[in-house]
DNA sequence: AACTTATCCAACCGCCGCTAC
DNA sequence: AGTAGCGGCGGTTGGATAAGT
């Protein structure tokens, strides 16, 4: 392996202290499970293999599917791919991706015509600030440095320059804001269902401990631009 | 059977952004 | 404002194993 194996032993002491104490706070896990491993390998070996409903085995076709898709439209960004494949672990996809498809792909784009492939443009989901708090930033699993770009390049900011939320008046005007700034108005239905939950995080004005995000919105509506183009 | 090469994938590393002080 | 410590991410490494010769 690339580095010391992890031994039964340590997955179960690992596991006994993830289910005392809980995910987080993985600075004191190798403390309190009595592991002779840093922090990283820690949360690595929880994420990656001790977790629960972890999907093992190959990957199925209609994954692998949306594996190339979410490639197209992330780059490589592992963590949010493998958030959209339940069960499959960042680490998976990346090995997969770098195994399989990456090689494959590679072979096929040289094949193809060359004009074709330069429309290919990596669209980075681009996460809104609705509020202030930097805990939706974490919630959204993004950089802060993307947002900045976007505030940059768009002028779309939520918030007022001096910090405070400045709601958007309906999902609509809020949607449509962002639809219009992908050059999408027209092409998304507005008709489409919302996530439970989005409907009333958002009247609501709540969201630091929303179940949803923007870049899943947004990637759910590139996602829908690809598979009906 | 013995050796070489390719593939797989768990683990590690370095960096980044955020938070608290 | 500066900084240490943290969680999290993507890239890389290297040992195990399968496939090929």
């Amino acid at each position: 392996m690339g580095g010391v194996a992890w031994t039964e032993e340590e997955d179960h002491l690992l596991k006994k202290c993830i289910q005392q104490y809980g995910e987080g706070k993985w600075h004191r896990v190798p403390l309190l499970a009595g592991l002779n491993r840093c922090r990283k390998s820690c949360r690595l070996r929880w994420l990656n293999y001790l977790r629960p409903n972890i999907k093992r085995g190959n990957f199925a076709e209609e994954e692998v599917e949306m594996i190339v898709k979410l490639h197209k439209l992330l780059g490589n960004r592992w963590s949010l791919i493998a958030g959209r494949l339940p069960g499959r672990t960042a680490n998976d996809v990346k090995n997969y991706w770098n195994c399989h498809l990456s090689k494959k792909l590679n072979a096929q784009e040289a094949s193809e015509d060359k004009e074709l492939s330069k429309d290919v443009q990596i669209i980075r989901p681009q996460a809104r600030n609705i509020g202030s708090t930097s805990m939706k930033r974490r919630s959204l699993g993004e950089s802060q440095t993307d947002q900045v770009v976007v505030q940059q390049e768009s002028g779309i900011t939520l918030d007022d320059a001096d910090g405070k939320n400045h709601m958007i008046e309906s999902q609509q005007d809020m949607i449509y804001s962002c639809l219009d700034q992908q050059g999408m108005v027209g092409d998304f239905p507005m008709d489409f269902q919302l996530e439970e939950g989005f409907e009333a995080m958002v009247s609501s004005g709540e969201g630091s401990s929303s179940q949803w995000n923007w870049d899943d919105l947004l990637l759910d509506m590139d996602l829908y631009n690809d598979f009906s183009s």
